[in-house]
DNA sequence: TATGTAAGTGGGAAAGAGTGGGACGAACAA
DNA sequence: TTGTTCGTCCCACTCTTTCCCACTTACATA
């Protein structure tokens, strides 16, 4: 299970650590895709083939799904986790989220997100604020 | 699986490097094709046979088909990968995709896409900024 | 407090990819 | 037949990427 917030350097080479508690779960090769939000989404290679196939299932002759497919496949990278635990994020991922020398990596569940330092602080701001009512919405239908 | 955003330069001979990622993938013989929303399409041999063959079980008799036919199959090209990766793009096929010296180049799952790098620009702006409401309207992609 | 270990950061060297240019051969024109 | 042009193939240079190693900081333990 993937859980914490950790803020990390990405270097001049695009070099960015995942936290030492996450590597044995996420192995040595990942994939990292444009996410919600404004973040960036990391897969395992396998979660990521659950996903492909999804998305294959749609055809390349219809407009809306020919534009999600261009948006999820063009915009991924499958990269490896080098000796140490880094991650390489491409030049047009990192200009995507905005990500400066410092970003911010968190893991929700089954998936690890990058985050921009400040626009992940406002999002949590954003959600704190709204925790409450959120929590009455999703009690309504019936998570927790 | 073909993945991710390349820009290439189109050099005065009309050549055009593939990503190095793409090529085994590829293969020697590739066939690039009128694509859809402005850019070309390439696809590997066995591929090209593929399509041609769905594309020829559409009824003749529907003038829609034929005429989709014919853009798809006039205006393609089979041309070999040279010894470093480079493909050839006849003018009238760079007309067609507006290319100047600068092509942008992505992996669609299976294909490879060849775009005009203004409009390549502009065409994800727009699909950005849908993505989250396009993400719902294709329904659950499991993990998204 | 001192010491050892693990994690995060940074830099250097080697390998690989991308770009450009030149040479060779075929086709066409004079 | 000769000269020119166009296309294709091959080589070389340069820049980027990738791999590996070293340093530093933080944390834990004795």
């Amino acid at each position: 299970m993937l859980i914490g917030e950790y803020t990390h350097t990405l270097d001049d080479k695009n070099r960015l650590s995942m936290p030492s508690r996450f590597r044995q779960e996420m192995g040595k090769k990942v994939v990292v895709t444009p996410g919600l939000d404004g973040c960036l989404f990391v897969f395992t290679s396998s979660q990521w083939k659950a996903i492909a196939e999804r998305l294959s299932e749609s055809s390349m002759l219809q407009s809306d799904s020919r534009s999600f497919n261009r948006y999820m496949f063009a915009g991924a990278v499958e990269t490896d986790v080098d000796s140490i635990g880094r991650i390489l994020i491409p030049d047009f991922l990192k200009e995507r989220a905005s990500l400066g020398s410092k970003a911010v990596v968190i893991g929700v569940q089954d998936r690890v997100e990058i985050w921009n330092e400040k626009a992940w602080l406002e999002y949590k701001k954003g959600v704190e604020k709204r925790a409450d009512s959120l929590a009455e919405k999703l009690g309504g239908i019936g998570v927790l």
